[in-house]
DNA sequence: GTAGGGTTAG
């Protein structure tokens, strides 16, 4: 940027400048992606008499279309400015307005252009503004029927062609396709140039495709960020934030410079991972890089923090932030709202009016899931009101499927059907799968009956819902039909999600199934295991046995509940940790009720906090009580 | 000395 700075320097003290000077420096400008400059610059050109060549409208134009240039105000004066000039027939003029209205979204008047444009003048620069105005527009399908088009002309895509159709294949899911790119890359021995190598892994990572994804990285002699950036986003995106985090690591080590898009997405990745101690090793890292102040980059710790179990350091970044935007305060609502702090997150939303930011959806998300996971009822529901109501927002379907999780969670069944039928969109998977939820637990089989058949014809392939209605048959006795759900999901090929905890020991995470004997240390985990079920006898615990799913005898619905995945990584963690230490614990599940009840009584008997992540909240377990309060 | 492309998104 000093360079530029320096030659308008120069440029300025020149007297009378011509236009070979005046473009020079419109060039330095649009190089530098200066486009307020080179629109100031080409205004104050024409002021001083000077005209326009060729030369300078292309960057005008560009200019036109990168910055603030895209009204349509300013494309009215487009061609105007073209034929005042006599540059009708200049290649390079025509086809920079093929771009600029292309990249403007209007098409149609770039397919005017196109059109009368010259054989000798159509060239593949043309048609790949035409191919990519479609895919920046949301037209993915259309960018795939010109760039065939064009394949049927005599035109040859070259590598800038092929980077431009490449997104369209990841914006329509369909990897077999770009792969026939990758294809053609090859067999007509185009140079791998690095934009499209980039472009390649891209495509291959976002498309979950992340071992072609990692070949291709690995060609790359000097990688650069944007190469990085794909290949960690790539595999956050795509249930491998361990390979994320160790490539960031990795990046660090080559001396590379992360970008504040490389941190976000390892930060998202260690959210993922829901390790404290990363947590803390990514903080720390942000606290001593050039990110410290990015907002972007802090409402991402914020989120990693609340998802990490740490709430409170959540609000240690909250606070230090100076210009606290609507996302920001968001994130830390909903960081309440996952620990069932509903009370803090109320007075933050009140302190958010003060500080007069305005809320959005995703505010009013975080405010009904903390209502929600608080059981603040009517509260969550005056909020739902007074959404639309006082802010003008649309509720969505999330919103929708919190107040009916709300409500029905809380034994208002009628409430929560009433307020489904009265929805004025039509109610989604997740609305159907909430009140089947609440059904289960306040075992109401004909109301859980329909909504199962709601969610069924929504989704006939997500086990959940069998599950559930399986357990709600279960819990009124209603064995026969629970064998009908099980027959009608492997009638589908549908096998219950395999339930698994993981605990975080030093650092590391270690995984558990139910009666898991894998571990190197199973037989002292086992040990562990029958001393604590005695010890919870003894205190007269009994299991709730409701919540198995088969129609056993009791003794061994008993003996399959102890083994369940997270009683062994209570067990775990008891043996290696030394005595008062926190034991953090993962889970893709929801809590099942016995466990939670066992898990309560456990943290007074062994004097530990324990805290849980299930598949939906926090649980904070400490003296005998869990902070959801038993409201889950 | 001029025209087309790419990473991300609470």
């Amino acid at each position: 940027m000093g360079e530029i700075g320096y030659a308008r320097n120069v440029f300025d003290q020149i007297t009378e400048p011509n236009v070979y000077l005046w473009n020079a420096i419109i060039r330095g400008y649009c190089k530098h992606s200066l486009f307020g400059e080179v629109l100031e610059m080409y205004s104050e050109m024409q002021g001083n008499g000077v005209s326009p060549d060729g030369f300078t409208l292309p960057y005008v134009l560009k200019a036109w279309s990168g910055g603030g240039g895209s009204s349509v105000k300013m494309g009215f004066g487009v061609h105007g400015h073209v034929f005042r000039n006599g540059f009708e027939s200049d290649v390079f003029v025509q086809n920079s307005i093929v771009a600029f209205y292309a990249k403007c979204g209007r098409l149609d008047k770039a397919w005017i252009v196109f059109d009368r444009l010259d054989d000798r003048s159509r060239t593949i620069v043309s048609w790949t503004s035409i191919v990519s105005g479609y895919a920046q527009n949301g037209q993915p399908l259309e960018a795939l029927r010109i760039f065939s088009q064009m394949r049927h002309s005599d035109v040859k895509p070259d590598w800038i062609a092929l980077v431009s159709i490449l997104r369209t294949y990841t914006d329509i899911n369909d990897i077999e396709q770009g792969k026939s790119i990758h294809g053609i890359v090859i067999k007509t021995g185009l140079e791998l140039e690095p934009d499209l190598l980039i472009a390649l892994t891209s495509m291959y990572a976002k498309c979950g495709e992340v071992l072609v994804a990692r070949l291709l990285f690995d060609q790359m002699d000097i990688p650069n960020v944007i190469l990085w950036n794909a290949m960690i986003s790539g595999y956050a995106k795509n249930g491998h934030a361990d390979e994320a985090v160790a490539l960031f690591r990795k990046m660090i080590g080559v001396n590379a410079r992360p970008d504040s898009i490389t941190v976000r997405s390892c930060i998202i990745a260690c959210a993922q991972l829901g390790s404290v101690e990363l947590a803390r090793w990514m903080d720390d890292y942000i606290s001593r890089s050039d990110y410290r102040n990015d907002v972007f980059v802090n409402t991402a710790l914020i989120d990693m923090h609340a998802k990490c179990g740490n709430v409170d350091f959540a609000r240690r970044i909250f606070d230090h932030v100076s210009n606290k935007d609507v996302v920001l305060w968001s994130a830390m609502i909903v960081g309440y709202g996952l620990h069932g702090r509903g009370r803090e997150a109320i007075d933050l939303f009140n302190s958010m009016k003060c500080a007069r930011v305005e809320p959005n959806d995703v505010t009013f998300i975080g405010l009904l899931l903390a209502c929600n996971h608080s059981g603040l009822v009517e509260e969550g529901c005056n909020y739902f009101q007074s959404m639309k109501r006082d802010h003008g927002i649309e509720p969505r379907h999330q919103h929708y499927a919190c107040v009916v999780d709300l409500l029905s969670r809380a034994g208002f069944l009628d409430r929560a059907y009433e307020f489904i039928m009265e929805m004025p969109i039509e109610p989604g998977i997740t609305v159907w799968g909430a009140l089947l939820s609440a059904c289960k637990i306040c075992r109401n089989v004909s109301l859980g009956e329909y909504a199962a058949e709601r969610a069924f014809s929504l989704d006939p392939f997500n086990a959940g819902h069998y599950i559930q209605l399986s357990n709600l048959y279960a819990s009124v006795g209603k064995w026969n039909n629970v064998k009908k759900v099980r027959k009608m999901m492997s009638d589908k090929g549908l096998s219950k999600d395999l339930g698994y905890t993981s605990i975080e020991i030093n650092g590391k995470l270690q995984a558990f199934c139910v009666g898991d004997k894998s571990h190197p240390r199973s037989k002292e985990i086992f040990a562990e295991l029958e001393k604590l079920e005695r010890r919870l006898k003894d205190t007269g615990f009994t299991p709730n046995t409701e919540s198995v799913l088969h129609d056993v005898q009791n003794e061994d619905k008993e003996e399959s509940l102890c083994n369940h995945s997270e009683r062994l990584a209570i067990a775990f963690g008891l043996i290696c940790t030394t005595p008062g230490t926190p034991l953090r614990i993962t889970k893709n599940l929801r809590a099942c009720v016995n466990c939670h009840a066992a898990t309560k009584l456990i943290s007074k008997l062994v004097e530990r906090e324990i805290i849980v992540r299930d598949a939906n909240r926090f649980h904070h377990f400490k003296d005998g009580v869990c902070s959801c309060g038993d409201y889950w």
